[in-house]
DNA sequence: CGGCTGATCGTG
DNA sequence: ACGATCAGCCGA
């Protein structure tokens, strides 16, 4: 069960085509309970400055967004109403805002699937369907912002499953409403 | 199954 | 003040 980590030129690319590429790919976090692999099946592409459903809409480098603008392969965590967290993945170049949310994923083998029953305490159903719910299953949390998933050797992506253009659905992004005529961009992706 | 609501806090 | 959300509850 040995794949390849996905090498720094994976990421650098634009965030349309880096949310589709991630269908399919294995995410790989070292929990405290142990490895967890979960198989990427949704994810949601924000395409910078100039995107209105984005953090960093018109230019907001604040400390907060800064991940998004670090090389292809950062992650950025934050939280979210208070008490969730959301894990996207920064693409293309340093200074370009782009990233692709994760959005859901299924265990990739039987311990990863004890391991994020474990972490998700008693939800056995709707296990990691959800940004916030995936974060719980892997225990991603903010200690997991700004790192390198092209170094590091706890969090980082791998070669997954074989996935064909057929197989990618797509959709409108949730719950950005306030994004005006961005809401309405066909910019999610699933299985 | 679909819709509604309260919870909760770092960021700007 | 405000969310790139979730769980629990409700009614059908």
């Amino acid at each position: 069960m040995k794949e390849k980590r996905l090498p720094r030129e994976f990421f650098m690319t634009d965030g349309l085509t880096l949310g589709k590429e991630l269908l399919g790919k294995i995410m790989v976090h070292r929990t405290t309970l142990g490895l967890v692999r979960a198989v990427i099946t949704e994810t949601e592409s924000y395409m910078g400055e100039t995107d209105k459903g984005s953090h960093t809409y018109g230019g907001r480098r604040t400390e907060r967004t800064e991940p998004m603008y670090h090389i292809g392969g950062t992650s950025y965590v934050y939280l979210i109403y208070g008490m969730y967290c959301c894990m996207n993945i920064a693409a293309g170049p340093e200074g370009i805002a782009q990233a692709v949310l994760i959005r859901s994923a299924r265990p990739a083998d039987e311990a990863s699937e004890q391991i994020m029953l474990a972490l998700r305490k008693g939800q056995k159903k709707h296990l990691a369907d959800g940004p916030g719910k995936l974060c719980m299953a892997m225990e991603i949390s903010r200690a997991q912002n700004d790192v390198d998933m092209v170094k590091s050797s706890d969090f980082y992506v791998t070669e997954g499953i074989p996935v064909s253009p057929k197989e990618i659905k797509c959709g409108k992004r949730i719950n950005i409403d306030y994004a005006e005529e961005a809401a309405d961009y066909l910019w999610r992706f699933y299985l």
